[in-house]
DNA sequence: AAAAAACTACCTACTGATAGGTAATTTCAA
DNA sequence: TTGAAATTACCTATCAGTAGGTAGTTTTTT
């Protein structure tokens, strides 16, 4: 991918953050880069292609900064940690937390690549959950993911609306509790 | 509010949850009504002030179906279920969980509103806890109230947004467990 | 010279909103 | 009780703004 490539992607992801999928246009990606709209359809030949561009950007950075489970010595508490440096970042919830919400409205291709990003998520929690606790059964490994994938979801969209980070804080600090024991 | 008023809410309320606060506008809900789009601005003299009707009502009907927590032997498993129900009617999403990602780019009188309805579910499921487990410190059932709404909340949107309701199932089934103890 | 990356100049579709008008109903004072 | 005034609930017509997208052309880089 080019570099005037990285950029609109980059934008795009900002402008998500800050508001959702109509809130980024060609039109002010472009405005802001000092090129007009129609250059940005030749690195993307329309919306749905920068979206999807724009989700497994997003995942790939997710993860990057994340690192593998099986490396951190309390890898909840890492996991915590990132929806929180997400959330003091721009003082936005998740971008992909935020296209679930509008996934009525987008195209297919678009909420494909974020139910990859979902079920990554999941996999990556049940395998610190495996490590944390060696004793706990498939299916509490499995279902205890589940909700601690989304309470953190929900706390940092929920977090970012009313704008009181302290809400994350709140949820991240009693889902590290319910792992400890 | 008269009976069209009346109409008008219900049909916002069906768009937005199925694709978000961009999804509704005076024209297509004037069309389905089979009035026109300026009829709409006698009704309500903005998108905004449609906006914080929209969620006042949407507020207002999930509080008289839940009832009150005290009325229930275990409020917390009838909590639960009322997000089943909501998903399972349309396959759509919480509607303020909707609005609550959009919220950067909502009005402010239309955030402020969701952020009334994010209190009353959070002092509704403290109400049931100290009901379930008299013996919790306030600490805990505050904070753990936070949990479960952030987890229902955010399960219901990552259930509708893969159309996998047994998402939703599982961490309802999950959080039935953490409160029985 | 050729490929890459940008440009100009449009188009169609849709948005929320406003101005001005109309028929039917309701309120209220003489 | 009746006529004037006001209100309700809609209408037509139009506005400026923004959206995504396209065809054809020029500039820039290799």
């Amino acid at each position: 991918m080019s570099e005037t490539a990285n950029t609109i992607v980059g934008h795009a992801i900002r402008m998500i953050r800050q508001g959702g999928y109509n809130s980024f246009s060609f039109r002010k990606i472009a405005e802001e880069m000092g090129i007009k709209s129609a250059s940005i359809h030749y690195h993307f030949p329309n919306k749905e292609a920068l979206g999807v561009a724009v989700t497994e950007r997003y995942d790939e950075e997710f993860f990057a900064g994340l690192g593998a489970a099986e490396d951190h010595e309390a890898p909840i508490a890492h996991y915590v940690e990132s929806f929180e440096g997400a959330l003091a970042s721009q003082g936005a919830a998740c971008m992909c937390g935020i296209l679930a919400a509008e996934a009525g409205q987008l195209p297919e291709t678009v909420r494909e690549a974020l139910g990859r990003f979902t079920e990554r998520n999941l996999r990556w929690v049940e395998a610190a959950l495996r490590r944390e606790q060696p004793g706990w059964s498939e299916e509490r490994v499995v279902d205890t993911a589940s909700v601690i994938f989304s309470a953190l979801e929900g706390a940092i969209t929920f977090a970012a609306m009313a704008r009181k980070p302290e809400h994350l804080a709140q949820v991240g600090g009693q889902l590290r509790r319910l792992v400890a024991g």
